[in-house]
DNA sequence: TGTACATCAGTGAACGCGCGTTCACTGATGTAC
DNA sequence: TGTACATCAGTGAACGCGCGTTCACTGATGTAC
């Protein structure tokens, strides 16, 4: 409770000397207060998961329950905006992996973005839970996640698209697509951001994206215990398996 | 409240006739409420996912809450309970899906036990999430759960060891697998079960399971919405790759 | 077959706790003149 | 620079609800003689 009065004065004898340069005050003040109730609430989801509690939070910021309001409409608000910053920092993470390495390698450029991608759910296990894991009761996710969501997944379609322009992913098939399949890769792949993706390679960044999504899974969630003790090397090779599924060349 | 009593009178009245020979009739209305908690948890479970609650269950019915307590010494144990019903009841349907193909055919019996496991997830959504999808917080599933938990897996290690045994599949490999994955894979070859699997084959056996579960799970958790459309032609289609990718000849 | 006692299912009240959300209010910060 | 008013953050009490679990009790079912 001390703690944040505290701050909170800080903020104000500092920021009265420059409010009317930086705009004001209390606008910084609820922007750093907002993001204060964000990471106290992303630090009870480990505990709690998704039956995330208002007033805990409030409780662990010395706050009363109903202050809480001033920042979220509602439960349901805080835990979409953790949602979102979850997406967005996963998301975040996976590009700046992909950026730092040469597009000309797309193996390397492959394996950067499911390292990334691993690495975050790892250190952001409940965030992961959340964002790929069951459904939360109860909850329906607004539109406003679904920009952030497929964040990602663009990622992954950037890098098919390399792919292709380079001429470096060979767009023969050995399996017959049915037709409703066909259709419904031919209308995603007209969607901005995968146009221009060939149906075939199109599906096996799909198996690929499964893959990357369902190892991480089955080692946070326990799938792997009794049998796996090396995860970092069990993934590494499935996603290697995964590269060789891509078929870069 | 009215139904139950008035079963547990004709019950009692009519087994009053046979309690001496067919097992006591107390036992045997036991066994029955028993089942009729669980299946009204599990109605349960739809709606409010593992925040299962006691009193709605007891409330539905039409007991007083502390009644319950006569068949789970606790929430967790009903809960321990459902899941293990739910593997078991997942490892039946696909146990009786792959007998119900000729083991000569690798191929088919593969596909089957596939198409069985996403029939039952789809029939049973939040039995499938309380079982593959995130922890349950604050819950530990206690070793009972460890049998009926292999239970599917271990059909898969049936079908690679009939594909062994035939010959039917090429242990050769073209992606070198690194000296812990290695001993990681021998390590659960001794396992009963899976013994006399080569550590190739075994390997792309977990790739094609984690793309099973992987698939299912996007598509119950809502990460194909928008993509696609026909889920039952994906599906089909992702398993072949599957099946082709574990090489069966 | 009948009686006496033990077992057990279900009751109802209580304990002690939690939760999300609303609302009238205080007092501090920001703004316009 | 100083004053008057509007905005806004945070309070504290309350509403109405939920929960898991315990416990002494009643009355019915089962068992042994």
């Amino acid at each position: 409770m001390l703690s944040i009065r505290d701050s909170d004065l800080c903020i104000c004898q500092t920021g009265r000397v420059e409010s009317s340069r930086s705009g004001s005050v209390r606008a910084r003040v609820r922007a750093e207060l907002t993001d204060e109730i964000k990471s106290t609430a992303r630090r009870h989801l480990a505990t709690d998961g998704a039956n995330l509690s208002l007033r805990a939070v409030a409780r662990d910021l010395g706050m009363v329950s109903s202050a809480i309001y001033r920042y979220f409409a509602s439960r349901d608000d805080l835990l979409t905006a953790l949602i979102i910053d979850a997406y967005d920092s996963l998301g975040e993470a996976a590009e700046q992996a992909y950026a730092s390495v040469p597009s000309s390698d797309l193996d390397a450029g492959w394996m950067a973005i499911c390292r990334a991608i691993r690495s975050w759910a790892l250190a952001n296990r409940p965030e992961y839970a959340l964002t790929y894991g069951s459904p939360v009761p109860g909850y329906a996710a607004p539109q406003d996640t679904i920009g952030p969501a497929s964040r990602p997944v663009l990622l992954l379609a950037e890098l098919l698209r390399e792919g292709v322009r380079r001429g470096q992913l060979d767009a023969r098939s050995t399996i017959r697509m049915p037709a409703p399949l066909r259709a419904d890769l031919r209308r995603v792949a007209a969607l901005p951001g995968f146009d221009g993706v060939p149906e075939v390679i199109f599906v096996r960044g799909m198996t690929a994206w499964t893959q990357l999504f369902g190892v991480i899974s089955f080692e946070l969630f326990g799938r792997l215990t009794n049998a796996i003790e090396d995860y970092d090397a069990y993934f590494d090779y499935q996603m290697r398996v995964m590269s060789a599924h891509l078929g870069f060349r």
